[in-house]
DNA sequence: CGTTTTTGACCAGCGC
DNA sequence: GCGCTGGTCAAAAACG
């Protein structure tokens, strides 16, 4: 990171007291220290000089990470915004050389080999899950990428490709959608409006909390899998990575189909859905409406993560290895 | 009774 | 070849 970035940014009120207030509570009022013990006078203005040094170096460090935060914050929208950009770019290009290439071609590419494969079913196809709307302070995140990304795309995971077979990479395509639930909720459902039928669960490695394996239950024929695992770093958010596309219309919105109960959390998409050659010209049409969602959804982040305590201190534990202090 | 969940067993890929 | 690990299967249990 440069600092310029940082130094641009003033004010932003996120409370992040580091340390101050044991800081304050530890050190008893100057002026008592000076009338009551003069003997030991010098000894406590050293100590008080100290508290007040660090004092200053603590609200130093307090104003310069909110700065980051705010920066950072800025930055991720500022990137959001040109990464649903190029990606639009992207697919209308993709959507150009599949149109040139795609009758009678013979030499096939292994991404064109998977175009073939997914235009079986593309009719009718609904790229991504049709993701309920939020609740308040609850919110999720999706990357959409290919496989073999998908893995370090993640934050809460770490990169580990080597289980990527030659069929996963050939497979549709993979998301991941992280959801804050509920701690005490330890079911690992997230509500994305599709209906799930749950096949496996597995502990893994990385990793104490069990990983959940779902397949979709709405069509029979649906090849779509979702795994479900809390993060090991935050109990408190769900990490759903979805494998494949639906080749189904979402099922209309459930109270509850069927009468079980389905616990979890709500859950807020906010990446660009994966667009397919014939859904390219509606997603053009909508994305002034997606942008502005996202910008939503970035301000609606960010007041989330400045409101949550929990991120704070991990953050300040996170960046204080990482500043240097003078 | 049909559907979903649970859970131990099994299988395949990978590293040593 | 062996052990480890992630993913899937399938029978039994649970649920509405």
């Amino acid at each position: 990171m440069d600092e310029q970035w940082m130094t641009g940014q003033t004010s932003l009120s996120l409370g992040l007291n580091v340390g101050r207030p044991t800081a304050r509570r530890g050190a008893p009022p100057v002026t008592k220290v000076l009338v009551e013990e003069d003997f030991m006078s010098s000894k406590k203005n050293h100590e008080v000089e100290a508290l007040e040094a660090e004092l200053r170096r603590v609200g130093e460090e307090n104003r310069m990470l909110s700065d980051m935060l705010r920066a950072l914050v800025a930055k991720y929208s500022d990137l959001q915004g040109k990464v649903s950009g190029m990606m639009a770019a992207a697919a209308a290009a993709n959507n150009q050389q599949s149109l040139s290439t795609s009758e009678g071609g013979s030499a096939a590419s292994p991404s064109r080999k998977r175009a073939r494969s997914d235009s079986l079913d593309t009719a009718g196809r609904n790229p991504s899950p049709p993701l309920a709307a939020a609740g308040s302070g609850v919110f999720a995140v999706s990357v959409n990428v290919s496989p073999d990304q998908a893995e370090c795309t993640s934050v809460h995971e770490p990169c580990d490709s080597k289980r990527v077979r030659a069929d996963d990479v050939k497979a549709s395509r993979v998301s991941k959608l992280y959801v804050h639930a509920d701690p005490s909720d330890l079911s690992l459902v997230v509500k994305d409006g599709y209906q799930w039928r749950k096949y496996g669960q597995k502990v893994t490695k990385d990793n104490p909390c069990p990983r959940a394996y779902f397949r979709c239950s709405f069509a029979p024929s649906c090849q779509v899998k979702k795994k479900v695992q809390r993060s090991a770093d935050d109990k408190t958010v769900l990490v759903a990575t979805y494998d494949g596309d639906h080749n189904h219309a979402p099922p209309p919105k459930q109270q509850g189909s069927g009468g079980r109960k389905r616990g979890g959390a709500a859950v807020l998409h906010v990446s660009p859905a994966p667009v397919l050659v014939q859904e390219q010209r509606k997603h053009e049409a909508s994305t002034a409406d997606q942008v502005a969602d996202r910008k939503n959804l970035v301000e609606q982040m960010a007041a989330t993560l400045t409101r949550d305590p929990g991120f704070k201190a991990a953050l300040v534990s996170a960046l204080s290895g990482r500043i240097p202090v003078a």
